[in-house]
DNA sequence: CAGAATCCCCGGTGATACTG
DNA sequence: CAGTATCACCGGGGATTCTG
């Protein structure tokens, strides 16, 4: 397939699929934390826990294994009495991680004009409502039962 | 608050959290199709919709708006006889979609190597439900009533 | 300590039909 | 042409409990 039936996939071919495609590596609620926070040397599961606020055992559980088939992040069990486990970010994942920065600069640097379009937006949106409710509308409250 | 109340909200600060921030406004799933789609100037809503296969008429109305509204696309409304309207994405648009380059690039020069990764886990993991589902049970078919 | 199992909720998304 | 309005789904994510 693909190959003359002229599939309805082609937008922006490559460029777009491909940042999809990323996301779905780096775009849950908690992939980029745990590389990050795996990026700085090995770190324990409670560890990881820890140094990562809000998330739960459960969701820190299930990232990690997707992290770690997609060769992200690297799981080492240690056969000691207490169990303990360590988990490290790949060279794979310090690249995508650094690939993150632009990103994250551009929110930084750009996060004030969001705000400022969005406040400018609803302003103009809400005047918009009364003008639409009709003034004489709006001045009827009708206490009547 | 936020001043000695010791808040446990940092991780990675500042970039963790600005990522997820720019996730917010190009995530979603037609964020940055729609975004591409309007870098190449003027575009109207139906060519907007035949140049994006899969979406929908609605998801098409409500992502842009919320792009309006993070000031990353303008509308542009030509009062003509068939309603005519026209988008554009901003100077801002730009700079997030340049942001992404890095990250679709770190997908396309890997996005092999994560499917060999995924492959090795995805084998090992069926070796271990073997030996895990122990031997002699894998023979037991047991066609019994 | 490092999980696995279960239940539940909610928001993003899709399908369809109607409108100025 | 360019939307808006409804309904329905389903999968990510959270809270809680159990285990080797």
């Amino acid at each position: 397939m693909t190959a003359g039936s002229r599939l309805p996939d082609d937008v922006e071919p490559d460029t777009c699929a491909a940042f999809r495609d990323a996301l779905d590596r780096v775009g849950s609620k908690w992939g980029i934390a745990i590389i990050a926070a795996a990026s700085d040397g090995p770190i324990r599961f409670a560890e990881l826990h820890r140094s990562i606020p809000g998330i739960s055992r459960r969701m820190l559980t299930l990232t990690l294994r997707t992290l770690e088939r997609d060769g992200l992040i690297t799981r080492t069990v240690h056969p000691t009495v207490p169990p303990q486990v360590e988990y490290t970010a790949t060279a794979l994942a310090e690249e995508l991680y650094a690939s993150t920065r632009a990103l994250s600069a551009w929110a930084e640097n750009n996060h004030a004009k969001i705000a400022a379009a969005r406040a400018a937006y609803d302003g103009n949106e809400a005047a918009r409502q009364e003008e639409h409710t009709a003034p004489e509308a709006r001045v009827r409250a009708d206490p009547r039962p």
